[in-house]
DNA sequence: GCTTGACTCTCCCCTTACGTCATACCCTAT
DNA sequence: ATAGGGTATGACGTAAGGGGAGAGTCAAGC
């Protein structure tokens, strides 16, 4: 008649003393006998049922199952195993759709990474990018400057480029109607459609500084001959036909 | 400014109230206002917020990374997807391995279901079954009994035939060399078998109350017509020549 | 003005299957 | 007798909330 303590029997079954202190006080598997000073001893009935829990527990099945499985003849252990594969078959489709989802969520990542600060000044020799956000902060403090890139930094790439691709387009359009009527329907389209893109890139709400930053940023593009008009206007003109007719708009606006 | 109470951003994103005090608590997601009653109040950049935190916590990431994903820019988003594929993968292969480890069981208790007390008495009838039970609890008391049928519950209906059939041959096999020397070897060979068996049945020790149990239901079998040995040699002699087999079989053992 | 019903707040305990820590006993060998 | 290791018990922590108590708040209808 061999008898385990808990420290051999964990040993042998391979798992913890407290482990089989909670399978005693929950019922699971009691010691065969307690000594005088309350010590817990095994004999081999229990390591047999003990490997039995083990089996169970290896196949995920709550203790609480284990428990019915174990102490109720009439279980039907059949079912019970049933109900588990058909449980584990569901986890594991979940896992596939989670799986598919951050493959596409990877592959979004990959194309259109999250913009980081070169990416702001892209096209911009390094050297002017520099001096330029210097000088940027010392005229509109740090705080403009490094809000508006965390603004602008929150588009992916490929968000950007469509962005930036539908302000020269409106530019370029705006230049188109240079000399007509900067009050007149067309051109404030374009404005309304302008003042709706820098609202979306300044992130919410339109603050003077900032504005003055992207107006700023666009300049440096212009100079860098990223941005050249359809016909050739130099920018300075472009610039006043489009304060008077967003100085109409805004008249409107707030009317 | 549309602001959002507890319920109605609970409603809004299908999560619980419950929930989002949560995630007010530990900084996941805090309310943009509070009112004097100390009301929660969301707006439009807190539900934004919270999408993203139900999109990680879908693909099952602990609400802790998602507190380091979205607070910090820096964080590598890209990596800890990967990791967490990686993970979701090594969870799935795991779930396949249950799920055979689960069918293997079914299969090997669909085919060999465990004993139960009447299968042990198979084919006697079952008047002549409880009345020998009965008997039997008498004869050797009712724990002999019932710790032999455990015994032989324990065993698979399969490995059950399988020894019965064993033990069959043997009986053959000791008819068959009826006459010849009980100390042979051929005999000698299959009182070692039957030995082998008898232990295995009797649950790895062999108590002598438990063989006379194990010899009258077989008798009982042979009674039934069950088993009757190729050459329709009487069963009391084979007995007999069994007996002075095993005791030389014993003798032989103990020296 | 008052009540009523719907909301909301915070605090506390409960869940699983243990791990960890603290404190107090126990046992045996030297 | 004491040192070391073994043991028992209780309390607390984990992840992501659920449930409920007790108290306060808000808007509508009378």
């Amino acid at each position: 008649m061999d008898k385990y303590s808990v420290k051999k029997l964990s040993r042998l079954a391979g798992v913890s003393v407290r482990t089989l202190h909670l399978y005693d006080r929950m019922g699971l598997l009691e010691p065969s006998v307690r000594t005088e000073a309350r010590y817990r001893l095994y004999g081999e009935k229990e390591l047999l049922r003990l490997q039995q829990i083990l089996f169970y527990r290896e196949l995920d099945f709550p203790l609480k199952d284990i428990l019915a499985i174990l102490e109720d003849p009439a279980f039907d252990l059949e079912q019970a195993l049933e109900d588990h594969r058909k449980a584990l078959l569901a986890k594991k489709e979940r896992i596939d759709t989670l799986v598919g989802t951050i493959d596409k969520t990877l592959v979004t990542l990959k194309n259109k990474s999250m913009l980081q600060v070169e990416d702001l000044y892209d096209g911009i020799p390094n050297e002017k990018m520099e001096a330029y956000r210097a000088e940027a902060m010392a005229k509109w403090g740090k705080d403009t400057v490094l809000s508006a890139e965390e603004t602008l930094r929150g588009f992916s790439k490929d968000e950007m480029k469509v962005l930036q691709r539908e302000l020269t387009r409106i530019n370029d359009r705006l230049a188109e109607l240079m000399g007509t009527d900067p009050k007149s329907a067309p051109v404030q389209e374009c404005i309304a459609r302008r003042f709706a893109i820098i609202l979306k890139l300044s992130g919410g709400k339109i603050e003077m500084e900032k504005l003055e930053y992207f107006r700023k940023l666009g300049e440096l593009y212009v100079q860098d001959n990223r941005y050249t008009p359809v016909n050739g206007m130099p920018s300075m003109e472009l610039a006043q036909f489009m304060k008077e007719a967003m100085d109409h708009y805004i008249a409107q606006q707030s009317a």
